[in-house]
DNA sequence: GACTATTACGACCAATTTAGTCAACAATAC
DNA sequence: GTATTGTTGACTAAATTGGTCGTAATAGTC
């Protein structure tokens, strides 16, 4: 039940987007630098992201990437389904068809609960939850800090 | 995030055994032609499960296996633990020490609380809900076909 | 227009994981 | 002792993961 490193690396890549918004487009240099991705493979994280509509890119110099959207309006269940395709524990959740026993099958009503749940969670975040909830540990850290 | 066959295989036998609980050893041959598994692969899937004291087996004739304690009081996220390992979406949950950027990460928090609400779904389901869910939804069944 | 910075895209690749198969062995009932 | 059944470890083919690389397209700067 692995995310694998395109969820994760891709949803820190919008989150660094998110504490950056307003700067203008981002280079993916310095978000792969921040992160600490490779930029070659960044390329291919955000590629979704921009098909998806949730990244604006901007080619050439002073280019970079941007939100697409304020990151109140950004929830994670759509950047981790763009980044990862379904969260459904198994492929017959989303699509009956594929197995015969479905309409019967007791086990496959529990992997639909449990992305219920998981879903429940994405949806739940948006991307300024996520920022708000950074500056705020990174507040107490300093304070730790200054004692 | 995709259970791989092993949790969902392995899951059905175990529901399987809770169906025809009380009958004896199973041959590990009657789940594998019930739930269309090769007896092969499903030799692999037991073990664990063996392992962790949840199933039993008797060899030899008349041999097979049977869970170890009553389907009341197996709950799918030990067996689910069992089959998969940790659920856990990113190794970083289980073990913070692994990234050191885990303190800091929101990230990282996100991903612990999907945890929490996938552990929650699995643990408040036993083996004996899968045995009345399944009873339910076969006598619907019936009763649609008589109509 | 030349030059440089930057994203876009598809080809390619190595390592790992997954989903099995197979053969030899061990235990048990009859 | 023989047929039946689980146990174990070796092996394998296919898919997935996690990238790298080269090249093209685009945009700003001088």
């Amino acid at each position: 039940m692995k995310l694998s490193t395109r969820g994760r690396y891709g949803t820190r890549a919008l989150l660094d987007l998110a504490l950056h918004r307003g700067e203008g487009p981002i280079p993916l240099k310095d978000i792969a630098q921040r992160q600490q991705i490779s930029l070659r493979y960044l390329e291919h994280l955000i590629a979704p992201l921009i098909a998806g509509g949730i990244v604006r890119s901007r080619r050439g110099a002073k280019g970079g990437v941007s939100l697409a959207r304020p990151p109140e309006e950004i929830r994670l269940n759509e950047a981790v389904q763009l980044l990862e395709g379904s969260i459904a524990p198994a492929e017959c959740v989303n699509n009956p068809g594929i197995c015969t026993r479905s309409a019967l099958c007791v086990t496959r009503d529990i992997w639909g609960e449990m992305k219920k749940a998981m879903d429940a969670v994405l949806e739940s975040t948006t991307l300024q939850h996520l920022v708000e909830l950074q500056e705020r540990k990174e507040r107490s850290e300093e304070m730790m800090y200054h004692i």
